[in-house]
RNA sequence: GCGUCCUUAGCUCAGUUGGAUAGAGCAAUGCCCUUCUAAGGCAUCGGUCAGAGGUUCGAAUCCUCUAGGGCGUACCA
């Protein structure tokens, strides 16, 4: 709707002109400050110019009202333009909120390793990353959701010994000495006595072994992820694992020419002279490879799959990666700039007031199937989802689980239920409703449709400026107005009725659209 | 120290490429169910937009500095 009008302005007035929503509705639709930048150029007042731009419209069908106001002008719609809109919303209700965007996207995200379930802090950058996921695709976007598994590395190894401790403490009741780092948990219980059941005792005392299990226990623990992943609507294409990487290690390293260099019997990537403090290690002087060294073939990998465009969600305690990261992919011979790195803040948590230290080693972990288990699915998405990424979060546990009827999503759940009941009771049929044209609204009901209207434009900004938190946003306010309509309106058995069923579907489709791109199914009865 | 993200109501957070009177939820107080679902509506209370300069017709928004906080600054992931 928005690209309608300014494309319309743009052919009268010959020029590009923002356009705003102005702050009080009773001034218009939209409104464009257009004057006061012309000013210093036509050296008029804003006001003078405003009325020469607003008396050019003349009369436009599309408009009822263009008024220069302080400056401003003001543009209403006119309601035949509004019908005719939400018309083509109706009968057409994919094109409606989607467009035609072109390109392809590697968006990757989640990755965690998998030496334990999620916890609280992941489900953050996966409901971050789903969410624009949604997003993209629906606006025309090819975009591939891929997890990259770190299966290879020191978590594995210590995997493979947590493991083995665990099951030797527990189930032989052996007194074992723990090392300073190492995962502990329910889960490493009941794999130790799966590994117990499938292996035999020896398997947990025979040190040689480790590797083994770890290998086997890292493909347990990944289908577990990718449980709690299902359980919040959570869906991906690809898994790239680390260590089927190596094979192209000696290609890589040639390809990245003298971007690495050998010092000391260690490899360095020369990421010092990109933006990074100092040239990082990527190959130990024992010939094991850090962690770094992994990032670079599988970026390599995914450069090589030839995407338009690379997105990463990390956790924002990685964000010192990133300039070694895009110096491998420069090192590489690709454009750097195709890769966009979107830090998910840390999730800080408090228990009663007092911060609440999470670690996975010792084993205080807030799982995030736990939470699921107690507010549900739909609100653990609706909560991260409204948050913007780049505020580190804090909250308390018992908060958290507190969440019930006080959570906006069972306020935007309800708008969506009771438009549905007015639809259920009312014995008009859809095809009458349909055929109705909308006029003679009154300010409040043209407010409601407007702002129903607004989707396509909230989805686009959303994704394009990578802040979902403007479409959870948006569905509290089109929601709130809804809750206001009801309440003022009466509406079945009315003169308006068929109109105003209209209307009201049109703030239902764009209600349930809005919620399914949240991964949110809309309910028709609460 | 350096890098980076942040600081808006008592709390959790919005705030559109700089625009008209800075918003919502929760919490608090008081109203509204003989009326399509009260998981709702209305009203009241609540703000030196961390602070100071600067740019601009116009700043919560852009620039500089200061204070406070998170994260990073590993041959850990």
């Amino acid at each position: 709707m928005k690209q309608r009008v300014s494309a319309l302005l743009r052919e009268t007035l010959q020029r590009d002109v923002a356009l705003e929503k102005p702050k009080d509705r009773s001034f218009g639709h939209f409104a464009t400050p257009i004057a006061f930048s012309l000013a210093k150029e036509l050296r008029k007042s804003p006001m003078a110019i405003a009325q020469e731009l607003a008396d050019s419209f003349g009369e436009h069908p599309h408009f009822s009202a263009v008024e220069s106001v302080a400056g401003y002008i003001n543009l209403r719609l006119s309601e035949a333009f509004l019908d005719e809109y939400a018309s083509w919303a109706l009968t057409d209700p994919k094109a409606f909120a989607s467009a035609q965007k072109n390109g392809s996207i590697l968006l990757e995200f989640v990755s965690a390793n998998p030496t334990g379930p999620l916890h609280i802090g992941h489900a953050r950058g996966a409901v971050y990353g789903d969410t624009l996921l949604r997003l993209g695709r629906h606006l025309g976007y090819d975009i591939t959701a891929e997890y990259y598994v770190n299966d290879a590395g020191n978590q594995i190894d210590l995997l493979g010994t947590s493991l083995q401790l665990e099951g030797r403490s527990a189930l032989l009741g052996e007194t074992v000495e723990w090392p300073e780092k190492y995962y502990r948990g329910e889960y490493l219980t009941d794999l130790s006595k799966e590994v117990q059941a499938v292996f035999g005792d020896e398997a947990l005392r025979d040190e040689s072994r480790q590797k083994e299990l770890a290998l086997w226990a890292k493909d347990k623990i990944l289908a577990l992820i990718v449980a709690d992943l299902k359980a919040i609507n959570v869906h991906f294409d690809t898994f790239v694992g680390e260590a089927s990487l190596y094979d192209e290690w000696d290609r890589v390293m040639a390809k990245m020419g003298n971007g690495v260099y050998v010092s000391e019997g260690k490899t360095f990537i020369r990421s010092s002279g990109l933006g990074d403090d100092h040239d990082r290690v990527v190959v130990r002087d024992d010939g094991r490879p850090t962690y770094l060294a992994g990032d670079i073939i599988y970026h390599n990998q995914k450069f090589e799959r030839c995407y338009d465009h690379y997105i990463n969600i990390w956790g924002a305690d990685h964000h010192g990666y990133i300039a070694r990261v895009k110096a491998a992919v420069s090192f590489l011979g690709y454009d750097a700039q195709k890769l966009e790195v979107q830090l998910s803040q840390m999730v800080s948590l408090l228990k009663d007031g007092e911060p609440f230290k999470m670690s996975k080693r010792a084993g205080t972990v807030i799982q995030m199937g736990d939470v699921v288990e107690e507010i549900g699915a739909d609100a653990l998405r609706f909560m991260f989802a409204s948050k913007k990424c780049d505020t580190a979060l804090e909250f308390d546990i018992e908060e958290l689980k507190k969440q019930d009827s006080s959570n906006p999503i069972y306020y935007i759940q309800y708008a969506h239920a009771r438009i549905q009941t007015l639809i259920a009771k009312s014995e008009l049929t859809l095809e009458t409703i349909m055929a109705t044209k909308l006029h003679g609204l009154s300010a409040d009901a043209d407010g409601l449709l407007f702002e129903a209207l607004l989707l396509p434009e909230i989805i686009d900004d959303a994704f394009e400026s990578r802040q979902v938190q403007k479409l959870p946003d948006y569905l509290k306010a089109l929601a709130a107005k809804l809750h206001k309509f009801y309440y003022d309106t009466r509406i079945i058995g009315t003169d308006d009725e068929a109109k105003l069923l209209k209307l009201l579907l049109v703030v239902a489709l764009s209600l349930k659209t809005g919620l399914s791109l949240l991964g949110i199914d809309a309910k028709d009865r609460m």
